[in-house]
DNA sequence: CTTAAAATTTAGGCTAGTCTAAATTTTTGT
DNA sequence: ACAAAAATTTAGACTAGCCTAAATTTTAAG
């Protein structure tokens, strides 16, 4: 009934379920999951097949493997843990958003139904972390948002920035330095063809230019 | 300069300065540690070769061990993490005294200096976990507590329940169930020769019977 | 359709942490 | 002081997770 998943497993888990929407395909890749998880192909391999024992995911080899639903409920407990330490970690000990990650990838593998149940509410039942990524309910539902990039928004107009797809250190840490935070207001001011940099204004502040790199990995909506 | 220790050698550190200091001796042997890990002697030779190694300990085979100056801030480091995980999860998430311990075994491997730090200061600081176990300071320094347990004291008079020498889960409960809390005041009024059993006033209530057994895992300061 | 390249799996080996059984050392009782 | 008992270590084995090198399968290119 009740197999044990050990905190390899749950990483093996979470990459499989992570690859699986980045790419959005339903089967992943022994060369992706080892790529993500900086481990060689060979031990990927390994763990494949005892994930399958386990029932956690459909494996063929040489295919690729999805996961089952119990490795799915199992993925997104660990991201749900995940993004609710983050909102922990940031709003009660005023962590910054460029430094939780690392302690949230340890945290997640902590194993309280109880306590993960009372964080939640502690925290106010938050619905999205502090990189804007939505945080699963307590059934393993997710909420897809269907932000898009800046970048392919090929308009001028406002829009409200709501998360990252890039999640460095180094980019979070880019975004403060030019003083942008989820829930701002972007106005796009103009687009250069040239080099599909963009000139915008950030709430209602000086305009700044936005490469094309830093556009992409800006998710936003249209601004009600 | 920095030896990375694993989840398991922190608990073996943890387990042979709580040893040491249950049984106030400096040497703890092979089979204490066994008992205490339940793990079998072999296994724990193997082990302590390996702390030896690290020099988180001193090692003489068949003599037992004892904690070097590293070995025992390690050690100290996980018990201070442990106790202030025990404060969040009692004062923030409302658990009981009785539910905490084994989460806390979980949170006190999770590997950040920030996070303590911050996570005490979140706390205020606090110098006793929920079960009155003094807290180690960011030095290490830990206030050592000179209570003694209820069925020592010989004499009637009043008395602060300041902590408890068993922790299980079903001694816990039982205190909660006669009301007992941490710094409650406790007004013993009879002591029976016969069985050295204790007719007890918690603060201004009625009076109740305490076993030997449940007097000797009281530990009590003389009331100021 | 055939073959070279890329992806994947298999084979064999390593370490940490566990075990059982056997050997060794220390302690204890007379 | 010495034998029996208790404590401890050694020897040998196992699993989870990792690796490299070699074999196999799939994909892509001509
Ligand atoms: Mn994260
Ligand atoms: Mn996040
Ligand atoms: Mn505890
Ligand atoms: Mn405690």
């Amino acid at each position: 009934m009740c197999v044990i998943i050990s905190l390899t497993e749950e990483n093996y888990l979470k990459a499989i379920y992570t690859l699986s929407h980045l790419f959005e395909e339903s089967e992943v890749s022994t060369n992706q999951i080892s790529d993500h998880l900086n481990n060689k192909a060979a031990t990927v391999t390994d763990m494949l097949k005892r994930l399958a024992e386990k029932k956690l995911i459909h494996y063929i080899p040489y295919q690729g493997v999805k996961l089952t639903e119990k490795g799915r409920q199992t993925a997104i407990k660990v991201i749900r843990k995940h993004r609710l330490w983050e909102v922990f970690l940031v709003d009660k000990l005023q962590f910054k958003w460029d430094e939780v990650h690392e302690i949230a990838e340890q945290l997640e593998h902590i194993n309280s139904d109880e306590l993960i149940q009372r964080l939640d509410k502690f925290l106010g039942k938050p619905k999205f972390d502090p990189h804007g990524d939505p945080i699963p309910d307590a059934n393993g539902q997710l909420n897809v948002v269907k932000a898009i990039p800046l970048n392919q928004h090929k308009i001028k107009g406002q829009f409200t920035f709501v998360g990252v797809c890039e999640h460095s250190k180094t980019f979070l840490q880019h975004l403060t330095s030019i003083g942008l935070k989820i829930g701002d207001v972007l106005k796009v001011e103009e687009i250069n063809e040239f080099d599909n940099s963009f000139k915008v204004k950030i709430n209602k502040n000086n305009s700044q230019f936005f490469s094309n790199k830093v556009a992409s990995n800006i998710l936003v909506e249209i601004k009600k």
